[in-house]
Formats: C-alpha cells, sequence, structure tokens
RNA sequence: GGUGCUAUGGCCGAGCGGUUAGGCACAGGUCUGCAAAACCUGCUACAGCGGUUCGAUUCCGCUUGGCACCU
C-alpha cells in the first residue's frame, strides 16, 4: 500500500480517539503485513485493568499477537520514558528477525511521540523526592514551589505552566535531584530513529463518536466493570488508578452518588479524553487521516 | 373560573437600579518520565409588551408560560 525505501523498515502506527474502533482495524493490519501488534496505550498495558480500559478480547488477543497489553503492574509506576526504551528494544528484536512493517495501535500520544521523537536524557522521577514535593504542592499550594523554581531555574519559570502543580513539581524535582536546571536538559534535537516512521490517524464525526463512547461505556458495565472496580478499590489512590472508568466509580463504591450519576461522569470524561486525544495529534503534521 | 408565587444563557444557580456572578455542559488549546494525568482559554443571559427613571435584568402594569392553593 506505500513504497517502502529498499531495505529499511518501517513502523505503522495507528492512532485516534478512544472507542474511534482501533482495536479491531489494528488486526486487520496485522494480517495485512503479517504483524505483530504493539500496544501504544498508557492505560491498557496494566495488568490490573481490563474491562474499563477496553482492553482487546481474549478472541481478537489470540488473533494476533499482542504487545504492552496487561504485561505491567499499577504498582511500577510505570512512564513515557520506560515506554520509550521497552518499545525501540522490542522493535529492534522484531525487525531483525525479519519483519519489515510493524504495526502500533494506540491512543496515547505521549507515548507514541516518546518513541517517534525520543525524550530528552532527563532523570526518572525519584519516587520519594516527588512524594515530598507533591506534598508540599497540596500543603503549601503551587506559590512556594514556583518561587523555589524561579530561583533554581528561571528559564523553566518562564517557559513552563506555573498553574499547573504537576509540571512546576516535575521541573523543580529534575533541579533538586541533578543540581542542573531542568531546562537545562532541553536541548536535544529530536532523535533519529532506525526505520521509518508512518501515522495514520482514525477519526469519526464528533457527534458519532461520542456516541460511540456513551454506548461503550454502558457496555463495560454490563460486562461487569463494577466487579472489577470494587476488587481494585485498595488500591484506588494508586497513580495508574487515576483512570478514567475507575475514578469516577470508586465514588459510587463508597457510597459517595449513584450508580447512574458514575455512569454519567466516566462517559463525560471519556468524552473530554477523546477530545484531547484529537487535540495532541491535531498539531501532527504527519499524520494521515481517515474518516470512518 | 378565583387567589397567591414565579419566569435568568443548553442545564443548574446567585444577584443588583448604572462592572463579566459562579458551576456544569459545549467549543478551542497546552503538553519532554504521573499523560485515560495535570493545566489554560472562550461562551454577556435575564419570557414578551408598555411605563417610571438620566439609566432597568433589577421598580410598576399588562400579556404569556409554569407552580401552588381555592371553588
Amino acid at each position: 500500500m506505500t513504497t517502502k525505501k529498499k531495505g529499511k523498515n518501517r513502523l505503522l502506527i495507528l492512532l485516534g480517539p478512544t472507542a474511534v474502533g482501533k482495536t479491531e482495524l489494528s488486526l486487520e493490519y496485522a494480517r495485512r503485513y503479517d504483524s505483530p501488534i504493539i500496544s501504544c496505550d498508557s492505560r491498557q498495558l496494566y495488568r490490573e485493568m481490563r474491562i474499563g480500559t477496553a482492553v482487546p478480547s481474549e478472541e481478537q488477543l489470540a488473533a494476533a499477537r499482542h504487545y504492552f497489553i496487561r504485561d505491567h503492574s499499577i504498582f511500577d509506576h510505570y512512564t513515557a520514558g520506560k515506554y520509550e526504551l521497552e518499545a525501540l528494544a522490542l522493535l529492534e528484536k522484531l525487525f531483525t528477525e525479519g519483519h519489515e512493517t510493524l504495526v502500533m495501535a494506540g491512543g496515547s500520544g505521549f507515548y507514541i511521540d516518546a518513541v517517534c521523537q525520543g525524550l530528552d536524557d532527563f532523570p526518572e522521577a525519584d519516587q520519594e523526592l516527588r512524594a515530598e514535593l507533591t506534598r508540599r504542592l497540596e500543603e503549601e499550594g503551587v506559590e512556594s514551589l514556583r518561587l523555589q523554581l524561579k530561583s533554581l531555574d528561571p528559564e523553566s519559570y518562564e517557559s513552563i505552566d506555573l498553574a499547573n502543580g504537576q509540571r512546576v513539581v516535575r521541573a523543580l524535582e529534575v533541579c533538586l535531584m541533578t543540581g542542573r536546571p531542568f531546562s537545562s536538559f532541553k536541548t536535544s534535537p529530536k532523535k533519529e530513529r532506525p526505520f521509518e516512521i508512518e501515522k495514520i490517524g482514525f477519526t469519526r464525526p464528533r457527534d458519532v463518536l461520542y456516541r460511540r463512547i456513551d454506548q461503550r461505556v454502558l457496555q463495560m458495565v454490563d460486562e461487569g466493570l463494577m466487579e472489577e472496580v470494587r476488587s481494585l478499590l485498595p488500591y484506588k489512590d494508586e497513580v495508574a488508578l487515576r483512570t478514567v472508568g475507575y475514578q469516577e466509580l470508586f465514588p459510587v463504591l463508597e457510597g459517595e452518588y449513584p450508580l447512574e450519576r458514575g455512569i454519567e461522569l466516566v462517559q463525560r470524561n471519556t468524552r473530554h479524553y477523546a477530545k484531547r486525544q484529537l487535540s495532541w495529534f491535531g498539531r501532527d503534521a504527519s499524520i494521515r487521516w481517515i474518516t470512518l
């Protein structure tokens, strides 16, 4: 379907908003290129979740070899940085084994970019330090952290979103860990990858997409989402469980509001999420779009 | 039929004689190791018609629509 430079391997990335139908489509592409499917989804990679993250069904999983589907734990503090490393290693291995085209599918834009362009060599977060900074964020507010960042790294202070506590924490954490300004790490050009990258984006008219989302949430509930959520209730404070479909349902189990309300919230937040995905993908000019 | 209450943007909901309430939805956007996260921006409405007033969403009257009670 696409001309391939001689001798160069290709990574075909199928992306799009949640519920657009990527899972089914990825199987077609996998069959066509005799490729496994490398998932690029920041939540489906956790084994503890299944229904709420819309992991492929047993049959779908059996139809092609899948990677990054439920093979990590919510207790492991997974990140885009780790994904970049693991995915690249996997790609290299698979290309070496003889695949010319590999199919990647998913909707996590940040993870996709990590694979395509790479992240700079920041140090990974030190969990203790992060916990400490997060506590300060809650107790003292962003202001205090901002001021500290201003003195340690004026450049970042000018460039990052100071209203976003999470970002301020990260910048500050890197400064404190390394003794170097956060901004000093952000210099590397985009990394070159030893393979070609082609991106196909799938989308649908907004109203259709929203209808599919609403419907899928109801289906998840039918499939037993509440039981799954209940089983994760003891771990509800894990960062990885700050996930649409779970965070809205824990309060239902705790009697804060009725199931109907919980369902509405999951539907709404999934729509919001889909919009954010489209916003992220919107600035990537290299995506070839297909409206389903 | 009578009496009383009420009428705010898609929804909820405050308010006042002369600045944009606010929230939600919706729309747009940001993004370098928490990313299905976190964050930012936009969205000027006061049922209709008259009147009072320098000025009315805010006061008065009528009309219309709700709600309540009475017969």
